[in-house]
DNA sequence: TAGATTGTTAATCGATTAACAATC
DNA sequence: TAGATTGTTAATCGATTAACAATC
């Protein structure tokens, strides 16, 4: 585990940002990249973004760099993005509606094929062009069209009903807005996103920056955070 | 750094999650917790658990275990979620109006204060009982009303300028949710939220799943991913 | 007392950083 | 050649896990 990765999960997660800036790189026409100039973009160390590289099985040519247009190709084989990718969406409030509308998703293949809510005055609403289905159809569409993610944006009571319905469908990767952990089999991979959990975090550091204020306390610099 | 935090990143990353769960046990009148359920539902270990308990100074009895009041408001206290905290939110598209309305945030104590945009067809509009303001008056009014937070739900082209903005506006902690790595004064807190990216790695455990399904190759578990 | 669970130390693990010979 | 930058090794750092005496 962590090693059947293949790759550290600090590393495959700092993959995405150098792919951003590898595509900008191209945009403006630039066809080698160091990993000096990819690091000082993204706040990662050069050695580091070396090390991460060598996991993606890019090569670069000493006193020279990175060529960009093989390293992006290389990054979007490594991460999947050229592959679509379908996903049924549960939870059509606010934030499952923006999450369904975000065009960022789209460019990295991700389809939102299907949208779902138990409440009956949000089901047959447009969300985009995909329409709010009931619920209780999620395990079979998600089983007959082979889907390959779920992304929850429901309430916390429901969150757990959910997922287990997704992975009655035969879904294997899993997108967890909702606060709460889920339990789930070992085959299934599960990422949180508890916007809420986040803030908390925030919450500490500028607690944390009050208190150091009236005690007059030395002001460190917080460290900058690097894996997310 | 990292050090200077007083905790260390991963464990603070952990705590809400101990207190999600705590004011659950709560909710059902249940006192007492030991790290063992409590890392349980988290999908931590109980040392570890222990171990992240002691940084915010919340002391258990052997035998019995962590008083459920007590290490509530240890965890508010520490966390900061006791305090009210002021935010403005800078883009009204889907995301920052879903953000506005989140109905999460203001249970950690944040309040969306104003909501910017520079599109002069979004400006007056009404989001939840906010009203959109032109972008080019959030300098005076973070200034005016000592805003802890700044938000950023804007494109990548908009949003270096935008927390160049926030810095200007006294901002000193920001969550970024465009897809940009920002440059900011070592004293500026930013924690980055770019959802794409996080799509990317799950888009790797996909693609993943589907190279070894292809291949016939033994199926490993994923690493339950713990940190977020 | 017996059983449960703590706080903490020591051992382990894994990721980051520094350094440098090799290469363009 | 001189300068830049790689890939990789070794050193460092920091976080996780195991273990257990102390305590309720």
């Amino acid at each position: 585990m962590g090693k059947a990765l293949g790759i550290p999960l600090p590393s495959l997660r700092r993959l995405p940002l150098y792919y951003r800036h590898v595509r900008r790189v191209l945009d403006r026409g630039q066809e080698v990249i160091s990993s000096g100039e990819l690091g000082a973009a993204c706040a990662v160390p050069a050695a580091q973004v070396r090390k991460d590289l060598r996991y993606v099985r890019e090569y670069g040519r000493p006193g020279i760099g990175y060529n960009a247009h093989s390293l992006a190709r290389r990054l979007e084989e490594f991460l999947g993005l050229v592959n679509d990718k379908e996903a049924v969406l549960a939870g059509a409030g606010n934030l499952g509606r923006a999450l369904a509308n975000y065009p960022g998703f789209a460019r990295y293949g991700l389809r939102i094929v299907a949208l779902f809510d138990r409440d009956p005055a949000k089901i047959g609403q447009k969300v985009g062009d995909t329409e709010v289905l009931p619920i209780w159809k999620l395990v079979d569409l998600a089983r007959r069209l082979h889907i390959q993610m779920g992304i929850i944006a429901v309430p916390a009571e429901e969150a757990q009903s959910v997922a287990d319905q997704m992975i009655a469908g035969g879904i294997k990767v899993i997108w967890n807005f909702s606060p709460i952990t889920l339990n789930v089999p070992g085959d299934v991979y599960v990422k949180n996103q508890d916007l809420a959990a986040e803030l908390a975090t925030l919450s500490h550091w500028i607690a944390r920056r009050r208190r150091e204020e009236v005690d007059g306390e030395s002001r460190r610099e917080p460290a900058k955070e690097s894996e997310r």
